[in-house]
RNA sequence: GCGGGUGUGGCGGAAUGGUAGACGCGACGGAUUCAAAAUCCGUUUCUGGAGACAGAGUGUCGGUUCGAGUCCGACCACCCGUACCA
């Protein structure tokens, strides 16, 4: 019996697909058409297992959809610009773009042998002028749509490298490379109006009713949308100009249990007052060296800086709040100035106690006396009563924020209204390897935008990285050019795109990626929306709110029809390849982390260097990183068992959605598994047709299991449980080898078990499908057809439970309706000894299911 | 800190409120073999018992139900995101 080599045979079949054009899609409006994605990737130089698991799922659905009829697209491209290719430059003296596309070809060459189903006549790299150029072009009509502006916003600084810092960049409030502590510095910025999309983001949402409910969740908390009060404080003190503080508020019923105003360090009160105040200029520099994160800024102890400035209590002017700067208010949402009452919200009380602030109870749980409820260490945050509060005494919450906005708007000091968290997205970024933002900065025009014709702008192949900063800024023949609309010495902005952008239309550049526009109008009606999205769960927030918002620019732009701006139908959000990961301390007392191989670990689970035998310590299991070097790497897997084993491998075990612990030992299963498929189809291809009694009943027993598989591996894969649809592959197989059917059936059992297994592993079927003598190309066939009437059972096992413990069972005919199954009931010799003589105190019959005796 | 998720044998995991542990790994036993590899068959949640069987058991504590891994409440641990990592 000859082996299965897969070594051989998988290359034969990828060219044969090739050869047969099975994988190129072509418009085709005589038939329905299936776009299945997966996040695209970055460049980093080497795929890895979540590569191959994220890609195979898509595979998977791609072939079975194709055997299902429909026209599928199923591209890939690259994510190509972004931090590594710089941080290479400046270590490596690599230039950004040699050493990206020395990646993408690498990965390539990784990704083909895996035999993925992709239309490779239309890959893109975002880093390519072809992608980019059209993407300035879209700044422009957003630009001129005004979906893009400029403004003020904040920047982690590096003083001693000169330089802006990614958040990653920054490691406890000091620069990763240059260790000098961190500054926030105000720079005027390009932004795209996504908040203007605010509210009907939040509404189409509960049109994506195929995406995950948690991820929709994420998203409408991201929007955040609150109805709250915004009102203005009197000041008592402020320098001029500040006569009144405007605040934000979404509990306006607490207001008679205020006893603190709170700004941010950057409200421009707080930044007028720092001038003549030494004291909080160093307080607010301080808080300025936490960084721009808002985690970083969360986390920090809350501190407050009292301005001696007081603010007047709309309500009663004999009552005198102190205004601080606290570190925990931040600019960006609301008017960055609130009012603090301690008693309801946990923050407010932690900072009361901190400095002293009286704190008055203003709500009032229902079940408890006025008197006797005290604040602790613990805000109430819960419904109840108002009291301490002059004319809202003894109102509901509800009625009291009516009343006070009521009078507010009386008194003309305040308005109702309704905020989001989202905040217009922050494009700039002051590095070489993104995307030119196509703009000039011309002394007598302003910010004029590049000619179209003259896109697109191209980074300059010359750039230097011997000093940090964005060498575009020194780059003065790149920089220096004439103005677009006058003529005159002009600069160009230096400023690069978010990567963000490039990956925010990518899939619409998918319908035509050659086009000399973004996209071409019968393409992309043809195309969008994506079917099914497949992608990690770290992109729930930004990516995906991002390419929404992308979706509907491009529809106001033209770029796009008005039924694609939710651009992706069905989405499905993989776990993670997690691994464990091994440091050691470096003897400057730093973080050295190790890869797998590099690390050996012991039968008792401690872990040593290979090279040098230095214990390491093993780390919990967490997402696998380049930084954190807890990769394996698949083509060791692929050279070793093949691809097949690979694809087969990621996809059994753990369900799609979970992370996986990536470990070793499933991969010779795997490969031992699809050995002994091999073996069963040769061997019924080979077996003598004996003349068996009972050949007929074998047949229709092996039929039923072939069925029973049909059903079950389709819903496993319809259902993205693929995990579920491989054990059942296991079961099948199992019962095609037990089977003495006649070799006939034996031979159509095995075609469908390659057609079954054909997106798993494509290779492999073929291979059975040529050998069975079936026709043409397996990537071609349809998939294989149910037949219902063999999935009927005449008798079912109903488990008996005695007090909802199971205890025995029996078997009733499949038809059986309750009294019969209950006079069976009492008639069984494991129910009468519970019994013991007496009556059941209940029965309950459940048809099909289970019976339950109470005694 | 905040938002979202996850938690089941030695391990990965399965289970429309209805037999907890499908399927796979590992381990153990057997067949085949001069022997091994490969392959095939069987056992495998824990405790007690020769066994029939009994008791316990799905992160922790409590609740709803004839019946809870599944629903509700409180907590613990870990993971993802937190707007300049992609």
């Amino acid at each position: 019996m000859s082996r299965y080599n897969a070594r051989e045979t998988e290359p034969k079949w990828q060219a044969a697909w090739e050869a047969a054009g099975s994988f190129r899609a072509e418009r085709d409006p005589a038939r329905e058409k299936y776009y299945v994605l997966e996040m695209f990737p970055y460049p980093s130089g080497r795929i890895h297992m979540g590569h191959v698991r994220n890609y195979t799922m898509g595979d998977v659905v791609a072939r079975y959809k194709r055997a299902r009829g429909f026209n599928v697209l199923h591209p890939m491209g690259w994510d190509a610009f972004g931090l590594p290719a710089e941080n290479a430059a400046m270590e490596k003296k690599v230039s950004p773009a040699v050493w990206t596309y020395q990646n993408i070809g690498t990965m390539k060459e990784q990704l083909k042998p895996l035999g993925f189903s992709l239309d490779w006549t239309r890959e893109l790299a975002t880093c390519d002028p072809e992608y980019y150029g059209q993407q300035q072009a879209m700044f422009i009509d957003m630009m001129e749509a005004g979906l893009a502006y400029r403004k003020n916003s904040v920047v982690n600084w590096d003083p001693v490298d000169m330089t802006v810092l990614a958040n990653e960049q920054v490691e406890n409030g000091r620069g990763w490379r240059s260790g000098a502590l961190v500054e926030r510095r105000e720079l005027t910025q390009w932004f795209f109006r996504i908040s203007d999309f605010s509210e009907e983001l939040l509404e189409a949402i509960g049109t994506l009713t195929d995406w995950p409910e948690k991820v929709r969740l994420m998203q409408a908390n991201w929007i955040g949308r609150s109805e709250g009060l915004q009102f203005r404080f009197a000041t008592l003190g402020a320098p001029e100009g500040f006569g009144e503080l405007e605040v934000y508020t979404t509990r306006p019923d607490t207001i008679f249990g205020a006893s603190f105003a709170g700004i941010s360090p950057d409200h421009p009160l707080s930044r007028a007052l720092e001038a003549g105040n030494p004291e909080l200029a160093a307080f607010n520099a301080e808080c300025r060296r936490i960084g721009t994160s808002e985690e970083a800024l969360e986390t920090a102890e809350k501190r407050g800086f009292d301005t001696g400035i007081r603010v007047v209590h709309p309500f009663d002017a004999s009552k005198e709040l102190p205004v601080y700067v606290a570190n925990f208010i931040l600019m960006d949402y609301g008017t960055g100035a609130i009012f603090g009452c301690p008693a309801h919200d946990q923050r407010d009380l932690d900072f009361a106690r901190k400095y002293g602030l009286t704190v008055t109870p203003v709500v009032c749980p229902e079940n408890q006396l006025v008197d006797e409820f005290v604040i602790g260490d613990t805000a109430f945050t819960d419904t109840g009563r108002i009291i301490n509060s002059g004319f809202l005494d003894g109102m509901t919450i509800e009625a009291a924020k009516a009343e006070v906005a009521r009078r507010m708007a009386a008194q003309g000091q305040g308005e109702l209204k309704v905020n989001f968290r989202l905040r217009d997205w922050g494009v700039s970024r002051q590095r070489f390897w993104g995307c030119p933002i196509p703009v000039v900065h011309c002394p007598s025009c302003g910010v004029v935008p590049e000619k179209k014709e003259n896109l697109p702008v191209e980074l300059p192949a010359d750039a230097s990285f011997d000093q940090p900063g964005n060498p575009l800024d020194r780059h003065p023949t790149w920089r220096d050019v004439p103005c677009p609309a006058c003529g005159a010495p002009a600069k160009r902005e230096t400023d690069t795109m978010d990567t963000f952008v490039d990956s925010s239309w990518y899939f619409a550049r998918f319908t035509a990626p050659r086009a000399d526009t973004p996209t071409v109008a019968e393409d992309a009606a043809y195309w969008m929306n994506v079917d099914q999205y497949i992608g990690g769960i770290e992109h729930a927030i930004l990516h995906l709110l991002y390419s929404r918002f992308f979706a509907r620019a491009m529809a106001k732009t033209g770029h796009l029809p008005q039924s694609a701006i939710e651009p992706f139908d069905s989405l499905f959000t993989q776990g993670m390849v997690t691994h464990e990961t091994y440091s050691t301390l470096s003897e400057a007392g730093r973080t050295v982390w190790h890869t797998p191989e590099e690390v050996e670990i012991a039968a008792d689970g401690t872990a040593r260097l290979r090279e040098g035998g230095a214990p390491v310590t093993v780390g919990p299991s967490i997402k696998m990183s380049k930084s954190k070097k807890n990769v394996v790497d698949p083509v060791d897997i692929t050279e070793q068992y093949g691809a097949d084993t690979a694809r087969w491998f990621v996809m059994s075990d753990s369900p799609p959605e979970r992370d996986v612990e990536w470990t070793a030992s499933g991969a010779e299963a795997a490969w031992r598994h699809l050995q002994r498929v091999w073996r069963l189809a040769a061997d019924a291809a080979g077996a003598d047709e004996l003349p068996s009694a009972g050949g007929d009943e074998e047949a229709l027993a092996l039929a039923r299991a072939t069925h029973r598989a049909i059903a079950e591996v389709t819903a496993g894969i319809e259902g993205f449980a693929f995990n579920k649809a491989v054990a059942k592959l296991y079961e099948f197989t199992s019962a095609v080898a037990k089977s003495s059917a006649p070799r006939a059936a034996r031979i159509e059992a095995m075609q469908v078990m390659a057609r079954l297994m054909a997106p798993m592993t494509p290779h492999l079927a073929e291979e059975i499908w040529a050998h069975l003598g079936g026709e043409g190309l397996l990537v071609a066939q349809p998939w294989p057809e149910l037949d219902e009437s063999l999935l009927k059972e005449d008798t079912v096992t109903l488990p008996i439970q005695i007090n909802g413990k199971k205890r025995g069972d029996i078997s009733v005919p499949a038809d059986a309706d309750r009294a019969a199954i209950e006079a069976m009931v009492m008639a069984d010799e494991t129910v009468l000894r519970y019994l013991d003589g007496g009556a059941p105190r209940k029965l309950i019959v459940v048809p099909g299911r289970i019976v339950n005796v109470v005694v």
